[in-house]
DNA sequence: CGAGATAGCGTACGGCGTAAAGAGTGACGA
DNA sequence: TCGTCACTCTTTACGCCGTACGCTATCTCG
């Protein structure tokens, strides 16, 4: 399930995403600093996913029990949005733009898809209401940027960087639910299919070709079976969802370059 | 976080799915069917969120303890199966072609769009590994059609099929996220930028305009504030997404037709 | 050298999915 | 007609979760 960030004091959270929380003066030493806390919660996240990120479980990876987090941190929500904005300072800030706007926007939703590769779980963050920490702004302002000077107003420019990011996100969740769900069920695409096959063949009565006959066709066509797998760990619906991804970048980029161009 | 399902006995699933599923010969009668359940954790998901659909509280609802449900359903699993593909019986199967493909994919890109507006909780159920229902496939069955007898290859006309599907819920998911937001956390959009902006304008130090050179320029441009909201009540950030959702449909749409006269 | 602030822990509460065991129900074979 | 036994449904229990609360140990400042 998703999870929402951001319910408590804003304040607070924003002293922490920008750095600038400072030390109390009296009492212990402090054994932990937030960066670190962020930092084995995201190894967690990264290893076994968001599910895993407990708060005993992190703070047993530091040697501390749970609520000795709560000292850095005023709750799961916000270490959420530290997690999130922590990871969001690994993608670039600059793109070359002498080879064009589109290659270099390409290459950013490139970079958006490794990134989501890598930390799958942060698919699992809601996109509203940010957390508006500084890695945040970086992206964003780098987005804008490939936009820029192409004769597109203010509010076009954010609507073609939030299109892409809608994309690249949806294409990015498919194949991380096909990735997750071999590694969460233990069971592979070919197995998973190999269970489930034999079952629809039995339903294929005589309604099934005059209810389905797009499907009956393509499927007799071999439509389904013609994946590229230069790489044959790729398992099926990971690789499936990798050519649609690549398919639909160049069909977006393809509409985005007309309406450029139709203004200018 | 996200659901996976189809964990179970493959072929139970699919009797149940099919309703192929026959009902004891001893024993006494059962009190329940199937479809009450699977219609009552539909009713709990609508209203309050995938979270709060519990075997608790669906059998609550049905007069039963939660585990009166296991003699039903094999477990939650399957229960998240069946009210998918229940509510994917909602969507057309029928779209008028005589305008033309173009009109008629975007009439479903809407019905996508709306569906999950009424069940925003089947965008956090794993897309992959579908659990194979037949309103699964009457959904893909009449996608497929779209396509068809433009010149496509299968493989095309699957790959566009998918790149829609891929941007419409990535879209919705993000006017979802926003929508939710204030129901979660009580918060309205406004009230949630109000606590915040002062605290941003703290931060804008020397250094803002430089690091953020475009994000500040579009805001001095107040380009962020151009939003058109004909509908007052509409949340911010929930007109943006769905600003945000029509550009993009068109630039898809119009990439999708410069690749299909491109081939023709 | 206190006083007082802070760090970090143990315990507890109400939620979750579901395994296991047992009580009640109803159709069939003898 | 009456066991027998498949079946329904409940109760209890286990180990997870986030975090409120109260406690002690530790440190700095006056």
């Amino acid at each position: 399930m998703t999870e929402y960030a951001g319910r408590g004091d804003p304040r607070r959270t924003m002293h922490l995403l920008w750095g600038r929380a400072e030390a109390p003066a009296r009492g212990p030493k402090q054994a932990l600093t937030v960066a670190e806390i962020v930092a084995a919660a995201i190894e967690v996240a990264d290893a076994e996913g968001l599910r895993a990120v407990s708060m005993r479980k992190v703070g047993e990876r530091l040697g501390k029990s749970a609520m000795g987090l709560y000292t850095y941190v005023p709750s799961k929500a916000e270490l959420l949005d530290l997690m999130l904005d922590t990871v969001l300072g690994e993608l670039p800030t600059e793109y070359p733009l002498d080879k064009g706007w589109r290659a270099a926007v390409e290459r950013s939703a490139r970079d958006g898809w490794a990134f989501y590769e890598r930390h799958p779980w942060v698919l699992q963050v809601a996109g509203a209401r940010s957390a508006l920490g500084p890695h945040e702004f970086d992206v964003y302002e780098t987005q804008l940027r490939l936009f820029d000077g192409l004769g597109l107003t203010g509010l076009e420019m954010a609507r073609a960087v939030g299109v892409l990011a809608s994309f690249v996100r949806g294409a990015a969740k498919a194949v991380s639910d096909a990735r997750t769900a071999e590694q969460a069920t233990g069971l592979s695409d070919d197995d998973w299919w190999n269970a489930r096959a034999p079952l629809l063949e039995e339903l294929q009565d005589a309604t099934w070709a005059e209810r389905y006959p797009t499907i009956d066709q393509l499927s007799a066509e071999q439509a389904f079976d013609q994946l590229d797998r230069p790489d044959d760990t790729t398992p099926y619906l990971v690789q499936d969802a990798l050519d649609t991804f690549e398919f639909g970048l160049q069909r977006m980029l393809d509409g985005l370059e007309a309406y450029v161009s139709r203004g200018s």
